[in-house]
DNA sequence: AGAATAGCTTTTTATTGCAAAGTACTTTTT
DNA sequence: AAAAAGTACTTTGCAATAAAAAGCTATTCT
């Protein structure tokens, strides 16, 4: 019985890990006043259907709050982030930031490759 | 239509960005002369099944090299890191630490929130 | 009017992370 | 000697989900 030991590595919550979410937790986090659908998908290089898919996932875990408006006649969705999404995205920023350091020290303590 | 542009976030290759890989490559990239399944097992606080899973996908992506040799009368498997996949993980490594840093810029220019 | 475009959402498909069960042994224990 | 309990893995099966495809709905172009 393999008994749970405490791995930084379990940190790295998937809901921000994957690149796509990441990208768009990244973009949002230098927009104080939100990010429209269009912009991220632009900034994120994402298909509507997968842009609408992620902020929906992040949306139900109350890290991203969406706005949706008419701008004249068209339809205009905006993103922000909560201010418990952006605790929690510092929270992973910094799991991250150790497990690179942890990984990076790793790599460079060993040679290249020998025989 | 989307064209791919070139995102940072793409060079985050899920074979290792999936964090149980991440934490078994740390784990070999600090161990030239490899890791026994056991050692790895306990160093990631893995599973039986989930460690043999992922192993199986990173010697199919060859980054790592499994070799099985009985000692006494027991197995042992031993999976060392491939010359190909130290430098595909050093790569990765490089990606992960922009991405860090450009989401860390981000999220200390905005101000804790208000409103 | 009909076709194309914009701005999304919903559905489908394919992948895969993970737990549980299985295999093939060896080493006790009874 | 047979049964029970380990050890060291592997395989199977399912539930979650990322990505692709298909669907709206409304507007603008021709």
């Amino acid at each position: 019985m393999t008994s749970k030991k405490q791995v930084p590595y379990a940190a790295l919550k998937r809901i921000f890990h994957e690149p796509n979410r990441l990208a768009i937790m990244s973009a949002l986090a230098g927009a104080s006043k939100g990010c429209s659908f269009t912009d991220l998908r632009g900034a994120c290089a994402l298909t509507d259907g997968n842009l609408s898919r992620h902020l929906k996932v992040l949306e139900e875990e109350k890290a991203v709050h969406i706005e949706k408006a008419f701008v004249g006649v068209k339809p205009r969705t905006t993103a922000t982030l909560t201010d418990d999404g952006r605790q929690r995205f510092m929270v992973y920023l910094q799991a991250l930031e150790e497990v690179l350091q942890a990984a990076t020290r790793a790599i460079q303590s060993e040679p290249p490759a020998t025989a």
